[in-house]
DNA sequence: TTGTAAGCGTTATCAG
DNA sequence: CTGATAACGCTTACAA
């Protein structure tokens, strides 16, 4: 802010002997001043080189038109590409983004939140897993929160469970021998855990022989191969011979396996099929495309930021009804069938 | 903004028999205070449960905090790594970020600018190509760009030029009958045209068989592969026979290449050697690891806020000493040998 | 070490 | 349709 000499309403006013208030009305409410007067003001403004200062009308209004985000630190494509949705919907709703990225841990990312709302955020979208949903609830304004724990707060998830019947189904399809799936030990309480259930019932119902195999892979990629390679070892020899029809938790572990059994055979051998999760780049750019679920990530980001403008609108009226229970959206997820399960 | 009743230092001030002023300094000043004093009036914002409003903090004192960014519409892994890097920078130097996604029109791009002003940030990141450095140069406040055409403004960009040394020599150490560089036409104006003037220069230096493809590959995976099988059509049918050293743009596109080859041969031929260039996920994901040029995102990141803040911090002295001319770091790539070049 | 009072640049209220 | 004047909540000389 320079401290020098900003051009100010005064300065307008004074400039076309209009009040200070005038000025004001000119911008919010244009109509209210006659044809002329408001060229006058017009011309005033580009012969004073005249710049908004939003912060002075923020303190006088009480609106920021900011929206906070915490989101985890995560270099996975699927919070990038989240936050990169979000901030697009600028351009729908003109909400400017405030970003933190959490380290997960508590202390840290509530001191976030903290700042957040001493910048007078209108409401707050989080996708960082740290804080439990009971205590977002007790927060001054409207959360929303993406893909995370959700029982006290609105949300916008994907539609897990049908992605793991879908991913199954394709598997069933294809008259898989055994039905594995990959993922790793997950709480009910998570979104995602629709998929292992999705992938549960549908095996259930159609009396498919089926098999979860909890394990953590890891992050690192060598460690992921390492792991993987158990895996697929074990797989190897429980099932040879049978048609395995693998649905991975996601599309960077399903690209390990692929990588795994194309090294080993050279080519993806007739009776492994394999879905993966997440539309991920990797699953288009892999040796071989990697069929998937795809989640979309745009229409989520759309809805979330939707549902939390619709909330903060709510309280700017002279009689709010905030909402006394949740809302939680979910987004329909999109099968891709490629090579892995169409070969 | 809460329009009810936010406790502000008014409200302490009356509880604790302290001035607003006193007040005011125990949040800046604290030491200014005797002992007692700041225990009193600690517990006075417990008791008032206190929440600090920096929106007239601004007002008053003229310092945001603020950094404005934008980036283009872009999902490749460069530039989202690039902006978590960015926001992480909050740890070392406070600042907040608001963040604004280009749409390459140069009139919008204008207005989000303009935006970005009228909230007073006090610096402004720029990575998107838009606007030319000549038009941000007149911007009255600090400007750093990354990785774009940076005559007129500060900037931080890889070392492009070292990095296409770097990966020309691992492909002349192999001893590469014929080293070929993909790539798109690059305006020399651009940081990363000094891949190809690394090659190019070393090759000569070295006297070295070289040839330069330019060609636009596309986006979609579906149209690089299908560009990038021309190209290795090609080249199978000129160099064949000879040890083939290729140094390609990016990772991406370098992985195109890879799986073409793999899909062909079901393994690398011995006589490809194949560089790519960002160390992106891809480079460590693809079916054999691609040998590749790391740039070093965080240190990026971290110098073009550094500098920024430099140039921030000096505006704020009382003699401000601008600089005269336009500063440009360089940030040292690191070659990273794997697979596709040491089998 | 503490207080007084004048801003910072808008918007809101109440008149006219 | 237009204008005074008081907020908005904090910082910053200048005093004491």
């Amino acid at each position: 802010m320079n401290r020098k000499k900003n051009i100010t309403f005064d300065d307008i006013a004074k400039y076309t002997n209009f009040s200070k208030t005038t000025i004001s009305r000119y911008f919010n409410n244009p109509d209210s001043l006659t044809l002329k007067n408001q060229e006058i003001i017009a011309q005033a403004l580009v012969d004073l080189d005249y710049k908004e200062n939003k912060v002075a009308r923020i303190l006088a209004s009480g609106k920021t038109e900011f929206i906070g985000i915490v989101i985890p630190f995560l270099h996975n494509h699927y919070h990038l590409e989240m936050l990169t949705q979000i901030l697009l919907t600028y351009e729908q709703f003109g909400y400017k983004f405030l970003v933190f990225i959490g380290n997960g841990e508590k202390e840290t990312e509530r001191q976030y939140i903290d700042e957040l709302l001493a910048y007078k955020i209108e409401g707050l979208l989080i996708l960082s897993f740290t804080i439990p949903s009971r205590e977002l609830a007790d927060l001054p304004i409207p959360i929303v929160t993406i893909e995370r724990e959700d029982k006290y707060v609105s949300s916008v998830n994907t539609d897990n469970y049908m992605g793991g019947v879908q991913a199954t189904s394709l598997l069933a399809k294809h008259g898989c021998d055994i039905l594995i799936h990959l993922n790793t030990h997950t709480s009910p309480s998570i979104p995602s855990y629709g998929r292992i259930k999705g992938f549960l019932d549908l095996c259930e119902e159609k009396h498919l022989n089926q098999r979860v195999i909890y394990k953590d892979i890891g992050t690192e990629y060598e460690t992921m191969k390492k792991n993987m390679g158990e895996i697929l070892d074990e797989i190897e020899a429980e099932y040879s011979g049978m048609k395995k029809g693998i649905f991975v938790s996601n599309d960077t572990n399903a690209n390990v396996l692929l990588n795994l059994l194309i090294r080993k055979y050279g080519r993806l051998p007739d009776d492994y099929y394999i879905v993966g999760f997440d539309d991920s780049p990797i699953s288009r750019e892999a040796v071989m495309s990697i069929s998937t679920v795809g989640q979309q990530i745009d229409k989520i980001a759309f809805e979330a930021v939707s549902l939390l403008v619709e909330q903060m609108n709510e309280r700017k009226k002279r009689r709010p009804t905030p909402l006394t229970e949740p809302v939680h959206k979910v987004v329909t997820p999109v099968l891709l069938r490629r090579e892995t399960t169409e070969h």
